[in-house]
DNA sequence: CATGAATGAGCATTCATTCAT
DNA sequence: GATGAATGAATGCTCATTCAT
């Protein structure tokens, strides 16, 4: 009695791991696109074209469906910031990669971090705890490689690395929001120009600061 | 019968005018909170102390109270944009300017700003289309001024004003979400922390540019 | 705050009779037209151009306001049919002013006998006992010029006295739901049409009575 | 922990549609004893021993229901109609059988009817306008025979067809209000007694007319 | 695996009513 | 007389969740 089955329907035969996958994909788009507050079980189940009460089958609660949503939106980031810290480099390239590696999951799970960055509040206590815990370490990475840079003398000396990491980060952040819908902002050219106005902000200047 | 009354109470006595004020003040702190869908009038209704039922004698609906949470949000930023932009100074100067303006509302009406940031998806097509034209309407008046500052020849001519503009405010709203928690970062510090970040990362640089 | 003020608003300086009367007026056409539990005492005021709170000054209650409408819409009946009944006549003839004495009041107060009609029901169980003696009553002094027309030959011997009582009186009752629409359909052309309709179907006729 | 079940609540295991109907079976009962505003959805379920929330598995809203007891409430009143109007027999015996079949469904649905005669104002635009055209048509086709009638000399010549359709349709649905409670008063009864009015009052009198 | 049926809890909203002014 | 402010009690409706099949 329910409507139209949308194009993940029938792809029905597959693994139980990716059904389950498929399942948490919904859920991630919908959220994205409603907020986990006005978003519905139903409007995920809509989604998969299934009836509302099997998704029960897939996952305990929708709480729970929004943990593993933040899971997989998260997944990564930390390993990947770190392994750039620890490898070689001017500070200036490695804020290059940093950015590139923060912004690369837009590309294949984009709706996964949007939900992350704007949802993870309505986390129950215990995992909203645990992803707190993995964003301050992660600014804490970038935080890192920052003073790395004011300490070898790449980057201002007067520079606040706390305030300049978290700077950055929430202007990566803030392409999540639009990154689709501005015309011509591949992944590529916002890495390219963010990178730019950050460690060209951050630079030490010849002309003013050699005076 | 309810529970305990807020400081907010006992204030009663006052004009009509101020108190709607105050409900629909309370009513931004609830939904920047909780976010509007996770929030319940109820919720509202106990931060004033009064009854939930109550709040439909200030306000039609919840969406209405947002609609007023949204508006006072956006108050003033186109004007106090073009303002500076159609004002005098150097590009850089207007930048800082532009970036002050966008962050002091944060003193007195953070949460507003967070709420229209955050939950103006939620609003009722008509008026989301408003603040919509209103965004873009402000964010056009930035990016105008980082074109000035290319012509002038102060920004680096291969800069993209429009994906910087979109950097520089999401930079800013970033603050939105960690001020009043990150530890010193008064509005003074934020403005000044992000205005070298973002002027140095536009500026022509004399080693490059000079050939 | 409120909207535009009716016709009504602007006689207010009148007795407080006068006033008083207005207002049930009032609720008797908001009743008529959206029900009893249809209509809101906000609607009455509407009509009256006041605050809903100011008609507490007028009426203990909304189920009173609907005794009181009940009550015009009631008045006279039983008097001008037991006058009719007790008067000169054929039986025929008083079927015809019967019709004339039911019918007349819609000239001056359709809304009171409409409300009384259909939201009786919805009076408090007291004032609903009384309006259904009330009616009782009525039906049998219908019923008992039917008989007398019986006893006198003037009508059909096997006549149902009680079922054509009431099907005289729902026949004229139906007339309230329509006057007003029918184009044409003057009090006059109903009473006449109807009472040639009954009094013709009650008649004794020539052909099969003389046997 | 909600209170006893009906009679109905038992009946359960039955085909899905069959179910459907028990819904706004019950839907009609309590529509029909406390008009559709001053019923509230609670009612309903306790009719039916089951939760207010479990409705809406079966409607999507109270107004919803009440186009349903509607639809089965005027269900096939124009086809019998217009199948009498378009077969064979005199007007006055096709009278009898128009009163008759508008009566008939009271045996079998009688809430049905009563609702929809008492309650369709408060339909949603759309269906009100629906079963007003319906209505209409089936007045139309009442007023078709008595012109017939007329034309064949069978009735007066100075009948007014449109009052007299809506006059004897207005008998017939006062019937509604009180079948049930006249003691005696049967379908076959009242149809009995109503065509010998209404046949009776449009009839050609010999001696009145011959003259 | 999936679903139909049902439900408990909550929610936004309405509304008659009260009362101090 | 009239009203602004407030409220208690419902009310229609949504929704996450359960469970037997």
């Amino acid at each position: 009695m329910r409507a139209t089955a949308s194009v993940l329907t029938r792809r029905s035969r597959q693994s139980p791991r990716r059904r389950a996958a498929e399942i948490i994909e919904a859920a991630a788009q919908v959220f994205a696109e409603r907020g986990f507050h006005g978003a519905s079980t139903q409007d995920i189940a809509d989604v998969l074209g299934i009836r509302q009460a099997s998704l029960y089958y897939y996952f305990a609660s929708k709480e729970f469906a929004l943990e593993q949503v933040c899971a997989r939106g998260t997944e990564g980031y930390v390993e990947a910031a770190s392994a750039i810290a620890a490898g070689s480099g001017t500070a200036a390239e490695k804020v290059l990669r940093l950015l590139e590696a923060h912004l690369s999951p837009m590309l294949d799970r984009a709706a996964f971090v949007m939900v992350f960055q704007r949802e993870r509040r309505h986390l129950p206590k215990e995992s909203r705890r645990r992803v707190g815990r993995l964003s301050r370490a992660y600014e804490r990475i970038v935080e890192d490689v920052l003073k790395e840079g004011v300490a070898s003398g790449e980057f201002r000396r007067d520079l606040d690395c706390r305030l300049s990491a978290l700077a950055m980060l929430g202007m990566a952040n803030a392409a999540t929001a639009w990154y689709g819908k501005e015309p011509g902002a591949t992944v590529e050219r916002i890495t390219a120009e963010f990178s730019r106005l950050i460690v060209g902000g951050m630079a030490q200047r010849e002309g003013r600061s050699r005076r």
